[in-house]
DNA sequence: TTGCAAATGTGAGGGCTGCTCATGTTTATA
DNA sequence: TATAAACATGAGCAGCCCTCACATTTGCAA
């Protein structure tokens, strides 16, 4: 509450701001052991105890740097969004008409899907346990940070759509982007493949006309 | 685990089964207390000390009919499902035609915004915590299972299309339903009924052709 | 009605986990 | 080298889910 500390590269709920460099390596320590942790047996399971231990750390240093389990779980997922969003800014840089958008849509959901299936961290984080309300806060404004990035590619190559509408469209094409990976990685491959086929044919459908 | 006793009506996970009508109406006082505290507070501020409490029983009685507090919440969810479940037969049950099927969609994608929107139970159970496994396999089975319902209809209306591919695409369609529903019941009201109008039109377009 | 067994009810307490805080240690600065 | 601020520690507290040994009620035969 009373945090005055401007939060850092993906430390946005810590409670005391690492200004030493030896607690910035603590901090990487125990993020790397909650990950470590939460890919053996999902962020339920996940103890602050054994995070702490496994990271060569108190659990009261811990809990220096992170007001609550949540907040543990929370940093990680912001920095598998970050690393998310990097792919889309990056696959819709080049875009210059709708079937560019097409093709570069195809291959980033691909690409999302293979992260989903390859990641542990981002599967549990993702698909599993969001008990946590901000937790879904933060899916919630990655979805819009996401769906802004393709309004504006596509507002740019449909000038004469509403706008508004637009956004609409692609907020929502990227939030259920997301909601096909969950459902995806939830069955068994051969099905999820198709799922995510299934998916892609109506997102590109939604770029038409 | 060594329960033989049958499940009765949305009574799956009970560890007793209550055989006298005096535990059929504690069940259900169980039940109602638990929804209640869940429209209060959230399922995850829901002590079940505070549901035995409430529902005028012990707890060691409410652990005789509910091996734990997810069972507690199951129940309730599947009882949610299975109303949605009943509102998607009576809407589809008598479509004739693809435009038929879409004004009948169309109007059951209102009506389930609308319990979402009214039901505190169902939004928290659905759009909220989701900690547990068990409730997402439910929430899977009850999308398959509308998705089986809307694949009906649809092989019935295009008997040349691809009956697998059909399958599918209902099954998404109708996940991503849900997804749609929990989206904009978490946004301000307008933008929640324009995501809602968005998705009818992504989901309409996948009947046609 | 009475007596007995099975079904049902009870709540103090066990066990586990997230988190705190009083105390000790290291670092930066003068 | 002295002093203050930052940092580290881990025993223990608080709170919650759930169990279990014991009490009560119900169904039923004698």
């Amino acid at each position: 509450m009373g945090n005055e500390i401007a939060g850092e590269l993906h430390m946005p709920a810590a409670r005391r701001s690492p200004s030493q460099s030896r607690s910035r390596e603590r901090v990487e320590r125990i993020l790397a052991a909650a990950a470590a942790l939460i890919a053996e047996a999902g962020s339920d399971a996940m103890r602050m105890s054994d995070v702490a231990a496994r990271a060569k750390v108190s659990i009261g240093s811990l809990y220096q740097y992170f007001p609550d389990k949540g907040a543990v779980i929370r940093t990680l997922a912001e920095r598998c969004n970050a690393q998310g969003r990097e792919c889309i800014e990056e696959g819709l840089a080049g875009v210059r008409d709708i079937a560019g958008l097409k093709k570069a849509f195809s291959e980033l959901v691909d690409t999302y899907y293979g992260m989903f299936l390859a990641e542990p961290v981002m599967r549990d984080i993702w698909s599993g346990t969001q008990a946590d309300k901000e937790l879904r806060d933060i899916d919630l404004a990655d979805s819009r940070a996401n769906g802004a990035l393709l309004a504006e590619v596509l507002s740019r190559l449909r000038p004469d759509a509403d706008p508004g509408e637009l956004a609409h469209s692609a907020f929502l094409v990227m939030h259920l982007g997301e909601a096909t990976m969950r459902l995806a990685i939830s069955v068994d491959r051969a099905e999820g493949d198709a799922l995510v086929e299934a998916y892609k044919r109506m997102a590109l459908r939604e770029f038409e006309s």
